[in-house]
DNA sequence: GCCTGTGAAGCTATTCACAGCT
DNA sequence: AGCTGTGAATAGCTTCACAGGC
């Protein structure tokens, strides 16, 4: 079908597809890209393009189907057969994580979690074995998880990222403030807090200055992105 | 100075921040473009036009003055006197953040907490005191804060916004999936994990099947950011 | 009349490539 | 020789604007 989807398209399916899916829950069955894009906080003609570039058409008079749309999005961008997912570490960022994703997709699941603590292994967290970072590549390729999420302190992320890509994994989700070196066709993510926080602020402050400048019509809003 | 430099810029200056921070402790003093940019994993021409925007120059001979680069974008991206964040929200992800942020910014601090449940009032978490919902709009204006971070449910993360906005908050790190509406004029910075995730698993798929179907030298790397 | 699909235009961001310096 | 600073070129993304359909 479409070759290449780029990050920024991705990002903006996978907000369809919940909106999608919470209008299903109200019973709607047709929507417009004028209401998709409110909904979004998009334009009407960023939702027709990302539409496009999927390859789903919807008509004139009536918009899009919601339930074939929805269909649509899911066989694009979620996975057909189950993925899994391995967590290192398990602080209260680790766990926050656990908590927010168990259960949440059909096909997406965080299978085990990995810790440097001999107190933590053994345990269950969320439903979520855990053991030792020692035991990750084996655990990593007899249940062929391709997802690996680091959330270990900065100085150890490096070494995690290693362990994962030589055991299989292909896309990493890093919180560390780290930039990881993974070799090329290896998907690293990078979520950095301090860096977004750090931001916020910075765009506070300008936001500030703005209005005391003049009654700029600033539209200052939210991420490129990322 | 300058007038606006952009969201990824942005990013990128703190990234570079935190690479001349770690140079100066080892003692490094000069620093060519193309080594700022092999850390910061960019290339060499984005850390010159970077520097460009931001109005600091290098001689061709020895680079960049390691303190006076710091110097110098802590002067753009950092607050000159303290500015203050409140935190929405102390489950996992709270709490993370708390323990994250807290003392590593001379002039950027969470100077509250804030929750609906009467279990947590009172209390200090990290070193950062736990109020009543019901008080955010005193805090605010008192302490006057203007950066807030939103790590509530996503059903009450449009009521906190607009608490925050109108106690004259002017950036939010949202962490909810919940497009916020706000004025314009008020700066918002989404990070939506249950997105990220998603979306590496997405990417680790393209990786797998790239690989699948010829040695394509895809360069599949890191976000837009985005 | 109001919608979709889409070529073309417009913007923004990144990279090239080279003049000028030391 | 090897670097910076930067105009120009390129790539990537978003919006415009309108033909065609109901």
């Amino acid at each position: 079908m479409v070759n290449s989807i780029s990050y920024k398209t991705i990002g903006r399916l996978i907000l369809y597809w919940r909106i999608l899916r919470d209008l299903l829950a109200q019973n709607k069955t047709q929507i417009h890209s004028h209401e998709l894009a409110a909904q979004a906080k998009l334009t009407a003609a960023q939702v027709r393009r990302d539409l496009m570039t999927l390859g789903y058409s919807g008509t004139p008079a009536r918009g899009y189907d919601v339930v074939g749309l929805k269909e649509h999005i899911e066989k694009f961008i979620f996975p057909t057969k189950e993925q899994r997912a391995v967590l290192a570490g398990v602080g209260n960022l680790g766990r926050a994580l656990l908590k927010f994703f168990q259960g949440r997709r059909p096909n997406l699941r965080i299978v085990a979690s990995l810790e440097t603590n001999p107190e933590k292994f053994g345990g269950m967290i969320q439903g979520c074995p855990c053991y030792s970072i020692e035991e990750a590549t084996r655990i990593i390729r007899e249940q062929e998880i391709t997802v690996g999420i680091i959330a270990v302190p900065d100085s150890e992320a490096q070494y995690v990222a290693d362990v994962f890509v030589k055991a299989g994994i292909r896309g990493i989700l890093n919180f560390a403030r780290t930039p990881l070196h993974v070799p090329s066709g290896i998907y690293v993510e990078d979520v950095d807090l301090a860096m977004s926080l750090d931001r916020v602020a910075y765009f506070a402050r300008q936001a500030i200055k703005t209005e005391k400048s003049e009654a700029d019509q600033a539209v200052i809003k939210e991420r490129g992105e990322e």
